[in-house]
RNA sequence: GCCCUCGUAGCUCAGUCGGCAGAGCGAUUCACUCGUAAUGAAUAGGUCAGGGGUUCGAUUCCCCUCGAGGGCUCCA
C-alpha cells in the first residue's frame, strides 16, 4: 500500500494513499469541512501527497458559509419538490444567511414560504448526505438538461472562462455537481455547484429558518428574467439563531422610522411627496442642536459659511457636467419665461432651471467671483446645503434615502503643496466632531483610481501624489484602513469613513473626496507667489453626509435616548401631588434661565402614570418632588433606567444637569 | 423604475365568506391628590388611502392612481 505525506494542522504525517479529510479528522467531530491548501473543501475529499489540511468548524465564518450554502441547496430541493417545474438560479451564502433564486410560474406567497420551510426541515431531519461529483462539461449539460440557467452558466464558462458572480456555481477549476442522497443512498436531487458542502444535513438542524422572499433579476440585470428569491438563515445552534432573531428585533425596535413617529420627531406627509421630510418641533430641536454645534466647530476650524439657492439655470450643471454624469438623479426642469402664440407654438424659448443635486458648482462660483491668490488658500467654504435628487421610488427609505436632504457640505480649495496637510486637518476634524456625537468606532476606506486609463481624468502624477498623501493621512489616524483599488470616482481619489453603531451595524458617513475635474471645468485659478497662474485642487467634504441620514443613524444608535444636550426635552418635573407643583415650577424656571429645555407635568395623571409616560418619551431627567423634597428644598432624580437619586438640593441638581449638558454626557 | 406584500380612528391592530364600522392606547371632560412604569368613569373621533367598475347594495370582489414595507436595481 502506498503512502502519502500530509501537513495536518501544521504537523507532517504519513497516511495511506486515498485517505480523506474525514479520516484525518476522526478525532475532531466538530469538523464539517477542511481547508485544503488554504481553500475550503469537502470533508470527504480524497487527499494527495503534499497537501496541507486543517479542519473547518462552525465556529469560524467559513464554516458558517458552508452551512448556509448547504441550507440553500436544501431549500432549492424543497422548492422543486413542492413546485415541480421550477427552474434553478443561483444560491449563494450571504451575510447571516443565504438565498436561492428560482424561476417559478407564480411568485411565492407567505404560505408557500411556510410550506418551503417545513419541507426543508423534513429534508434536513431525514439526514441527507451531500456528494461531490466531478463531471465533464458534456456530463454537466446532460445532468442539467432541464435547467436553462445552469446551462447558461456552463456555456458562459466554456466560452469566456468568465464565471462572474456565478462563481458559487461554477468555479474556475473543474466542473462539479453536488448530489443530495437520501438514507438509502439514492440521488434525490442535484445541482451544479462548486461547493464545498457539509457532509450531511445534520449540522443544519440547529438554527435554520426561511425568512422572506423577493424578486431578483437573473444575474442582477434588469433586462433579464425576473426570478423569485427565497432568503433563509442558518446558524450553528438554536441559541445562535435566537440571538440573530433577537438582533433583528432589536434593530426593529430602534428603527428610526418607528422612533420618529413615537417620539414625534418628523414625518413624510403624503401630500408633500415621497422622500420629503418635515421636522416636528422635537425633531427640530435635536437637529438644530446638531447643526449649531457643528456650525460652531466649523467656524473654529477656519471654515466660512455661505448660502446658495436651491435652483439654478441649466448652464451651471452643463459646465459641471452633472447633467450628463448624473442625469438620472436630477429632477426634471422647470421652464421659465417661455412664450407661445395662440396656436401654442413657442415664440420665445424659455430657460430651464433645475433643483440643485449638488452644492459644489455654487461654491465654485463664489470662489471665482474674484481673482484669488495663494494668500486666500486654503479657502474653506461650508454650507448646510439642501439638495434634491430624483431617487427611484423603490430606493426610498425613511430618512436614510430621500429625495430632498441637507448636506453639511464643504468645499476646500487648496494648492498642491497644501493638499496633504489640509486633508489631514479635515480628517482629524471629522473624527473629532463625530466623537462629540458619541460615535467612536471608525474605519477608513481609501478609494484609488482604476487601472483602466479611460476611467479617470487628470495627470497620473497628480493622482499618485494625491493618493499617497491620502494614504499617509489615513494611516496617521491609526484607524483600520482598507484600500479599494478601482473604487475612486473618475475625478479623484477619496477617503470614506465608516462608523459602527451601538448594535454593531456599519454605516458609511463622511467622505473626503479630492477633485481634479471641476477646477478644470470651471477654469479655476489662483496667482502664486511668483505671479504665475495655477489651478487649485478641490476637496469635497461631507461630514454627516446628509444631516437627515446622520440624524437617523444617531437616533438608532441611541435607540431614541439621546444624550442630554441633544434631547428635545431634557428635564421633566413630576409632582407627587398637585400641591407640590409650584416647587417644581420654581426649579424649572431656574433651569430654563440657563437654557435647559424643561417641562413640569401638572396633568391629572397619577404620579406613576407620569413616570411611565416620560420614561417612554425617553426624557433624560425626571425630577420628582413631594412633601419631603419640598420641605428640604430638594428634588429627587429618576433616570431613564429607573435608578434614583433622592433628596438632591436644588442648587446641586441644577449644577448637575448643566454639567451633563456641557459635557455632552449620556445619562 | 421592477417584483411581491400592504393601506380600517392620532397610534397599534381586530373585523366584514358583499347587508348601518370595533378594541386598546392616545385626546377631551369629570371625580380622585396619590413617593418612583398604566386610578376610575364619561365623551368625542373613521367617505375603511383616492378614483373608476361589477352588484339591489362595496370598507369587503375587479381595475387604475397615490402611498408604505421587504427585496432587485441604483446610491454622484
Amino acid at each position: 500500500m502506498s503512502v502519502i505525506e500530509l501537513t495536518i494542522g501544521g504537523t507532517r504525517r504519513e497516511v495511506p494513499a486515498g485517505t480523506t479529510g474525514a479520516e484525518v479528522f476522526t478525532d475532531t467531530p466538530e469538523a464539517i469541512a477542511i481547508r485544503l491548501n488554504g481553500v475550503p473543501a469537502d470533508l470527504h475529499r480524497e487527499l494527495s501527497d503534499g497537501d496541507a489540511v486543517e479542519p473547518i468548524t462552525l465556529d469560524e465564518p467559513e464554516g458558517l458559509d458552508i452551512l448556509r450554502h448547504s441550507a440553500a441547496h436544501i431549500v432549492a430541493q424543497a422548492v422543486q419538490e413542492l413546485f415541480p417545474g421550477t427552474k434553478l438560479g443561483i444560491g449563494p451564502y450571504i451575510k447571516d444567511g443565504f438565498y436561492f433564486d428560482f424561476d417559478t410560474a407564480e411568485p411565492f406567497t407567505p404560505e408557500d414560504l411556510k410550506a418551503i420551510e417545513k419541507k426543508a426541515q423534513q429534508l434536513i431531519k431525514s439526514g441527507q448526505r451531500f456528494r461531490r461529483v466531478v463531471v465533464s462539461e458534456e456530463e454537466a449539460r446532460r445532468r442539467m438538461a432541464d435547467e436553462p440557467y445552469k446551462l447558461e452558466l456552463i456555456h458562459d464558462r466554456a466560452s469566456t472562462g468568465d464565471t462572474g458572480e456565478a462563481g458559487v456555481e461554477v468555479g474556475a477549476g473543474e466542473l462539479t455537481v453536488y448530489e443530495n442522497l437520501d438514507r438509502r443512498g439514492e440521488v434525490v436531487w442535484q445541482d451544479l455547484c462548486r461547493g464545498p458542502h457539509l457532509p450531511d444535513t445534520k449540522p443544519i438542524r440547529g438554527g435554520f429558518a426561511v425568512t422572506r422572499s423577493s424578486a431578483a433579476y437573473w444575474r442582477g440585470d434588469q433586462a433579464k428574467a425576473a426570478l423569485q428569491r427565497v432568503y433563509g438563515t442558518a446558524w450553528k445552534s438554536k441559541e445562535d439563531l435566537k440571538a440573530y432573531q433577537d438582533r433583528l428585533a432589536e434593530a426593529e425596535r430602534r428603527d428610526h422610522r418607528r422612533l420618529g413617529r413615537e417620539l414625534d420627531l418628523f414625518s413624510f406627509p403624503e401630500e408633500i411627496g415621497s422622500g420629503l421630510s418635515v421636522w416636528h418641533p422635537h425633531g427640530a430641536i435635536a437637529r438644530g442642536e446638531m447643526e449649531q454645534h457643528a456650525r460652531r466647530r466649523h467656524i473654529e476650524n477656519g471654515y466660512s459659511y455661505v448660502y446658495t439657492p436651491h435652483i439654478t439655470k441649466k448652464d451651471l450643471f452643463v459646465t459641471s457636467n452633472h447633467l450628463v454624469t448624473y442625469a438620472d438623479g436630477i429632477w426634471p426642469p422647470i421652464t421659465m419665461d417661455e412664450e407661445r402664440d395662440a396656436e401654442g407654438n413657442v415664440t420665445k424659448p424659455g430657460v430651464d432651471y433645475y433643483l440643485k443635486p449638488m452644492n459644489c458648482p455654487m461654491h465654485i462660483l463664489i470662489y471665482r467671483e474674484r481673482a484669488r491668490s495663494y494668500r486666500d488658500l486654503p479657502l474653506r467654504l461650508a454650507e448646510n446645503g439642501t439638495v434634491y435628487r430624483n431617487e427611484l421610488s423603490g430606493a426610498l427609505h425613511g430618512l436614510t434615502r430621500v429625495r430632498g436632504f441637507t448636506q453639511d457640505d464643504a468645499h476646500l480649495f487648496v494648492t498642491r503643496e497644501q493638499l496633504e496637510e489640509e486633508t489631514a486637518k479635515v480628517l482629524e476634524f471629522v473624527l473629532s466632531l463625530l466623537k462629540d456625537f458619541g460615535l467612536s468606532d471608525f474605519r477608513l476606506e481609501l478609494s484609488m483610481r482604476d487601472e483602466e486609463k479611460s476611467k479617470w481624468i487628470g495627470e497620473e502624477e497628480v493622482w499618485e501624489v494625491a493618493t499617497e498623501a491620502l494614504r499617509r493621512v489615513a494611516r496617521a489616524t491609526g484607524l483600520q484602513l482598507t484600500e479599494e483599488p478601482g473604487e475612486a470616482a473618475f475625478y479623484g481619489p477619496k477617503i470614506d469613513l465608516k462608523v459602527t453603531d451601538a448594535i454593531g451595524r456599519s454605516w458609511q458617513l463622511s467622505t473626503v473626496q479630492l477633485d481634479f475635474n471641476l477646477p478644470e471645468r470651471f477654469d479655476l485659478e489662483y496667482t502664486d507667489r511668483d505671479g504665475s497662474r495655477k489651478r487649485p485642487i478641490m476637496i469635497h467634504r461631507a461630514l454627516f453626509g446628509s444631516i437627515e441620514r446622520f440624524f437617523a443613524i444617531l437616533l438608532e444608535h441611541y435607540a431614541g435616548a439621546f444624550p442630554v444636550w441633544l434631547a428635545p426635552v431634557q428635564v421633566v418635573g413630576i409632582p407627587v401631588a398637585a400641591e407640590y407643583a409650584p416647587h417644581l415650577h420654581e426649579v424649572a424656571e431656574r433651569l430654563r434661565r440657563h437654557g435647559v429645555r424643561v417641562e413640569v407635568d401638572d396633568s391629572d395623571d397619577r404620579m406613576q402614570k407620569k413616570i411611565r409616560t416620560h420614561t417612554k418619551r425617553k426624557i433624560p431627567y425626571q425630577l420628582i418632588a413631594g412633601a419631603e423634597d419640598q420641605a428640604a428644598g430638594a428634588v429627587s432624580f429618576r433616570f431613564r433606567d429607573g435608578s434614583q437619586d433622592n433628596g438632591v438640593p436644588v442648587d446641586e441638581a441644577v449644577a448637575r444637569i448643566l454639567q451633563a449638558i456641557e459635557d455632552k454626557a449620556q445619562v
